[in-house]
DNA sequence: CAATTGATCCTCT
DNA sequence: GAGGATCAATTGA
């Protein structure tokens, strides 16, 4: 196994993410999200993310206050923040911030650096490498996590899923553009991701399925 | 290809 | 009770 070298990586600071969520989504790119498990160990490199603000972003899950759910999006940058979607999956962000002050970057997708064989294990109908973490619940998936890691510190050495430096992504390989499936705000370019990864996700606008109400059957 | 839909359950209204 | 920061399978061109 000729494996690439290990990257040269130490831990992301919290001073760096106790900033605007769209500051720090940019600079989340190329950074190393971590996670150890009984399983074994996944390591997947963020190509993909979004900034929510808390207060004045109608697509932020704090945008009409606090609640036991978003609890976390409210603590201190730096911890990670798991909630529940559709019946099914698990989506992960990381706090952005100070404490009392909510904001968000949800991870949309990334690059399997490490655990290459576990990711495999647990996503199997993946059809190619790069499908394995493409999609914010398909991140989580490979990664092992689930409610249990919600809140975790990523800044502690100690923790169970941490987000490293890796390797820093040069300005012309970043692109923007609206966040995917919010259905408000679509003027706010508020999705980064590296240009040229194959494991971003595919963009799909937010739709309203109800939107239309039958009058009758 | 693109568009549509079922699966499935937690959270907030 | 409604609907969602989704995925995968299916349908139709």
């Amino acid at each position: 196994m000729n494996a690439a070298p290990e990257p040269v990586t130490e831990p992301v600071r919290r001073q760096d993410l106790a900033v605007d969520p769209v500051v720090a989504a940019r600079s989340l790119l190329g950074t190393v999200l971590t996670s150890t498990t009984p399983e074994g160990e996944v390591a997947v490199r963020l190509v993909e993310v979004e900034a929510y603000r808390g207060g004045d972003d109608p697509a932020s899950h704090c945008y009409r206050g606090r609640t036991s759910r978003n609890e976390v999006m409210w603590g201190p940058a730096g911890h990670l923040y798991v909630y529940f979607v559709y019946g099914m999956h698990f989506c992960a962000n990381v706090v952005c911030l100070t404490d009392g002050v909510p904001g968000a970057v949800l991870l949309r997708a990334g690059e399997v650096v490490a655990g290459h064989d576990l990711a495999r294990e647990r996503r199997r109908t993946a059809r190619r490498d790069a499908d394995l973490a493409r999609g914010p619940a398909r991140l989580t998936t490979v990664l092992g996590l689930e409610r249990e890691h919600n809140g975790v510190d990523l800044t502690d050495p100690e923790a169970p899923v941490r987000l490293l430096t890796g390797d820093p992504v040069p300005d012309e390989r970043v692109r923007t553009g609206p966040r995917v499936g919010v259905a408000t705000a679509m003027e706010l370019p508020w999705r980064f991701w590296t240009d040229g990864s194959p494991a971003v996700s595919t963009y799909r606008r937010g739709t309203r399925r109800h939107r239309i109400k039958l009058t009758r059957d």
